[in-house]
DNA sequence: CCTGGCACTCTTCGCATCCGAGTGCCAGCG
DNA sequence: CGCTGGCACTCGGATGCGAAGAGTGCCAGG
């Protein structure tokens, strides 16, 4: 078991090490920090740390930077989370207030979060599973070709083509669209499935196909690996990352770029509060060197999605959850708006 | 006037340093090229492409590499565009013929195009003031909210709220939806504002607000700034840059994030054909050390939207624009079945 | 006009050296 | 028993120097 003083120490070196970015030795450490004892007693302490795997030293005589089991328990133990300034959160409002649909609200968002935390962020679009069914909408684009638009009440608009296997009259399309909506709207889109599963069965034969086709695309839509969509910004924050950067950068940039590597990322965080995942923690490959931190937002209570920041595991975590918890609240407001 | 041997010289020192990334000497090039003549001939030809400013040298007793006016020489006379292999067209076809819609087929001619030339890709979605109008939908969804739907006939599918200032009968609904389809249905999108000039004259007074209003947002969706699209892809390959990483990446990631920057680039670029920039011919300062290569695309004979690639002015030039040229063509035919 | 030769310029690299930061350990003190 | 000052030790990084090598420019001769 640790003292309090080396919770302390090791406290004391985070902080250090985030600012500086370089190993921090003990006798910096006594001059910046009150901790009241002199380098050499650090020096055991700090000798201790290392033995339990919380601190590392680059090489000999050089002094030590956490590892990431250090930092996992600074966040968990040390440290809180930073609130946002007043004026910050005036910022944070301002900035999202102006936004005129969804596609700008996710994109306001991540200019935001990376802004605010100086790294990578992510924000994912309301998951459809999540939503409510605001309406449901068929249009004919041709006799035998038809247009399936999803409105849900987070914005999120998604359509499909539909081709029929039979031409399919109007009258049929204002019926199937009537009863379409009548199930389904104000409706969760988890429900879907069940909801309209027996829809067919009303309609002649010779339109039985199509409804079955407009009913399976409609399924389609909500698979999971079609409903999501996430949006990503801050990049050029990455080249902020190290001294060694091309080693480092090429796989995140990769990772960034698929997306369903990212989608599976916030996946794997817990549904509820703050997730933070450092180094090694993350089980893709390529952010072995950086930290996820991320939470749910949305318009209820209930999360519909997730948003997050990627940085190196170098971070500052008080003032990085500050943020994106703080981003996250507001996004959810401006949806209930909506 | 340069004689033809030291366009030769050019043309050679520019492949090799294309190939090596290290400044070329004239030793290496008489090794590497039959030239027919001595290295102490070639000196003096580089001193002159020196002096005409075409190459030059990073310190003294280096070797020499091309400078912008260099490749520019290089591009416009030197060199031809390298065409795809057969294999390649058909791996180019497969890829894209999977696409189940505009944003499959953006994404996908995103990542093909960074595939193939191993740089940071750039593609425009279809301009609407440049297509025609295949559909206009108006939905209720609420009794003073209604949603504009617009589809073009290359796939896009744009939508925005419009709240109108009272409420708006399912019946003028109905009309509304009729007289703009028949209207604009099947015509340019940048006639659609005469088209509809006087629509509002054809309702009642308690109408004509909201028809006003509807036509306004119409209107307001074909506005330069909200219409266009795009999506870039390949930003890894960026780590390939060159050895002086962080000062070149950052502003480049910066302006990749910047779509206004992106797309007024590929809207000074030549409306037919393809355009090559080189350096500091960009406009746009963080992308002084990149060339842009960039070419329209369409679904018929005329362009509706560009795409192209940002990479190092150290470029494979003839091979960079046989991929691009090739996409851009697979994608307008891509656009032309859909 | 081309060529071989030659002197000159710089950059790069290896090597030896020095310096300092930081450590671990120990003996002594409260 | 824990803290402290002292001390020897290690090692990485900076500095300086010299040799090597690549490449150049220039010149005289074919």
């Amino acid at each position: 078991m640790l003292s309090e003083r080396r919770l302390q120490v090791l406290r004391a070196i985070v902080q250090d090490y985030v600012g500086t970015e370089e190993p921090v030795g003990s006798k910096a450490l006594t001059e910046r920090h009150n901790l009241g004892v002199s380098p050499a007693t650090v020096r055991n302490d700090m000798a201790a740390l290392e033995d339990e795997g919380f601190i590392a030293q680059p090489h000999t005589s050089a002094g030590r930077i956490p590892t990431d089991k250090g930092y996992r328990l600074f966040v968990d133990k040390l440290a809180g989370v930073k609130p946002m300034t007043a004026p910050e959160r005036r910022a944070i409002q301002n900035f999202l207030d102006g936004a005129v649909d969804l596609d700008d609200v996710v994109a306001r968002t991540v200019r935001l979060l990376a802004q605010l935390t100086r790294q990578v962020a992510v924000v994912q679009y309301p998951s459809l599973t999540r939503s409510t069914v605001r309406h449901v909408e068929l249009l004919a684009l041709a006799p035998a070709r038809l247009m399936l638009v999803l409105i849900t009440d987070t914005g999120r608009v998604e359509q499909r083509m539909v081709d029929c296997p039979a031409p399919f009259g109007e009258a049929s399309l204002a019926d199937l669209r009537a009863r379409l909506n009548s199930r389904v709207a104000g409706r969760r889109f988890s429900d879907v499935p069940r909801l309209v599963e027996d829809l067919a069965d009303a309609f002649e034969n010779e339109d039985r196909g199509t409804v079955t086709t407009v009913l399976s695309t409609l399924l389609e839509t909500l698979v999971e690996e079609n409903e999501e969509r996430l949006m990503i910004g801050g990049t050029a924050n990455l080249t902020r990352f190290g001294h060694d950067f091309p080693l480092v950068i090429r796989p995140v940039l990769e990772a960034l770029e698929e997306q369903v590597v990212l989608l599976k990322l916030l996946g794997e965080a817990g549904d509820s509060g703050m997730t933070v995942r450092i180094g090694h923690e993350n089980a893709y490959e390529g952010l072995n060197s950086t930290s996820v931190v991320s939470v749910g937002y949305g318009s209820g209570g209930e999360a519909v999605a997730k948003l997050g920041v990627v940085g190196p595991t170098r971070m500052d975590y008080p003032g990085t959850m500050g943020a994106v918890r703080a981003v996250a609240r507001y996004v959810g407001q401006i949806l209930a708006e909506s």
